[in-house]
DNA sequence: ATGATAATGATAATCACTATCATGATAGCA
DNA sequence: TGCTATCATGATAGTGATTATCATTATCAT
């Protein structure tokens, strides 16, 4: 279950931060949307919520969720400017479509044994890691010649 | 083993490039350094060996050499500039140093089943992936306090 | 060597993002 | 409910990386 974003703005408030209509429109957008947005398509759809919004406030408040680990940057290939909402305790990564940007989540991650691996190849004490796929949707699938 | 300068240099003229002494210079450098560079750094350190080279020639041969497959880029958690050179048949991937920034990699991946539960769980036709680890690095780890 | 073609570099433009700062809004508290 | 310290916002302008344009120059097949 990902967080609403009421239950987040529960959380904003817990660490101090004030709960400002444009970043309840901001979370809004983001709770609604399951795929990735770029900052200006979130100001884009904030702004039907709350048309004052500035960009420089998205850019904010992105900064913010992400520092609260509650939003995350998703990195496709073609750079690196997408942000989605987080699936709370649970562990996530990535699909991305080549063919329509369409990121869809995945939730079994069984990196412990290949973490173990880099370690003594590499000697890193790993404390985190980024996994995405890439690929076709089903749709793009369909929609590709044979 | 990874591609000399030379070896690329090749490559380019079998695609049709022409072999300029600014890409040489560039993959002179690409070659020697096994750490990822960012385009300012690969111009400062391909400037010794071609001081006239400009920077827009830098971006430019990484465009060509990443359309080439011959150069990748590194995701790193506060930036996505950086770009390495590419081992050629051989399956790699990051680990990146949280203290330092520096990169290594690492050559067993064994995401099949991974990938096969992915393809289950989302029905995404998969064709790539993009797997980095993040931690410190040993010299970082002994630095770092307890 | 020559010429078609592609690459370079200078300049300026664009694009994403950030700093600054005065104004306005929020939330704790009486 | 009203007051006030504090935080957030938005306008403006600024930064820094990357890209477009275009005349000049270099490469390579002939």
């Amino acid at each position: 279950m990902r967080f609403t974003a009421n239950r987040i703005a529960g959380i904003l408030r817990e660490h101090g931060h004030k709960l400002t209509p444009q970043r309840h429109a901001i979370l809004r957008v983001m709770a609604a949307t399951h795929d990735h947005l770029t900052p200006e398509a979130i100001h884009e759809k904030a702004r039907s919520s709350k048309p004052e919004i500035g960009l420089i406030t998205v850019y904010r408040t992105l900064s913010l969720l992400s520092d609260l680990k509650l939003v995350c940057r998703v990195h496709a290939p073609n750079g690196c400017r997408g942000y989605m909402m987080r699936r709370p305790a649970e562990h996530h990564h990535h699909v991305v479509c080549s063919g329509c940007d369409r990121v869809v989540d995945f939730r079994g991650c069984h990196l412990a044994d290949l973490e173990q691996e880099v370690l003594e190849e590499t000697g890193f004490d790993i404390n985190g890691h980024l996994l995405e796929f890439y690929g076709l949707c089903p749709d793009c699938s369909a929609a590709a010649p044979a």
